[in-house]
DNA sequence: GCAATGATTTACT
DNA sequence: GTAAATCATTGCC
């Protein structure tokens, strides 16, 4: 079942990520369908020092300022896609970051597409990775979940509490006291979430 | 127009 | 543990 629109406007940023968890990306790019199981997230929104979008509405993170729904892509690093999605409503720059997916369908284009000879494990744990693996790039950036190249579903498991862990989020340390906030959210003791 | 830099990954010391 | 890779976006000249 493919998440409604109401899913994504909720005004709670943090209450999104945390439910992403255990849903499904899917991606249909090239004519491959590539999906996996989302295990960490993390929460940004522009009233903290994290997100892109906090020194105001720029040519590069505008998708954020749109309705909830859509795919926010960006390169980082000069070599990494980072995938997105927007929450809250239009005017308001929330997103969540997909940090760490589980491989569900399409196992061999994922490691066709990742080059080198490595383990599952390695196929998608972290950001740059899963986008790589599912072959998100910016050309993305700004499509509707509602449509037929990016979207996710809800699998039905739901999921304990108990297996979800909060902590900071990473890579942010510029972000002064903000870096400090509990809004990465990650499946206990699952093996694809990042290191 | 030009220099600085990052929501990372990978390889090497 | 540290550093290089690598480029679009940003901010300042």
């Amino acid at each position: 079942m493919r998440l409604t629109p109401e899913f994504y406007l909720d005004k709670n940023v943090v209450k999104i990520a945390r439910s992403l968890l255990g849903k499904t990306l899917f991606t249909r790019v090239d004519g491959h369908v590539t999906a996996g199981r989302i295990v960490e997230t993390e929460a940004y929104s522009w009233k903290e020092r994290g997100s892109h979008a906090f020194k105001g509405k720029t040519g590069r993170n505008a998708v954020m300022f749109e309705e909830g729904g859509v795919a926010y892509v960006y390169l980082c690093y000069g070599i990494h896609q980072m995938f997105n999605v927007v929450t809250n409503h239009e005017g308001i720059a929330d997103a969540v970051l997909i940090r760490a997916v589980e491989p569900v369908v399409g196992i061999e284009i994922m490691k066709e597409r990742r080059g080198k000879v490595i383990n599952e494990f390695q196929l998608t744990s972290g950001p740059g990775k899963l986008s790589k693996a599912l072959g998100i790039d910016r050309n993305l950036n700004g499509k509707s979940l509602f449509q037929n190249e990016v979207w996710i579903e809800d699998g039905g498991a739901s999921l304990s509490s108990k297996k979800i862990v909060s902590s900071k989020r990473i890579g942010i340390d510029y972000a002064g006291e903000d870096a400090l906030l509990p809004w990465r959210f990650t499946i206990k003791d699952n093996l694809w979430v990042s290191a």
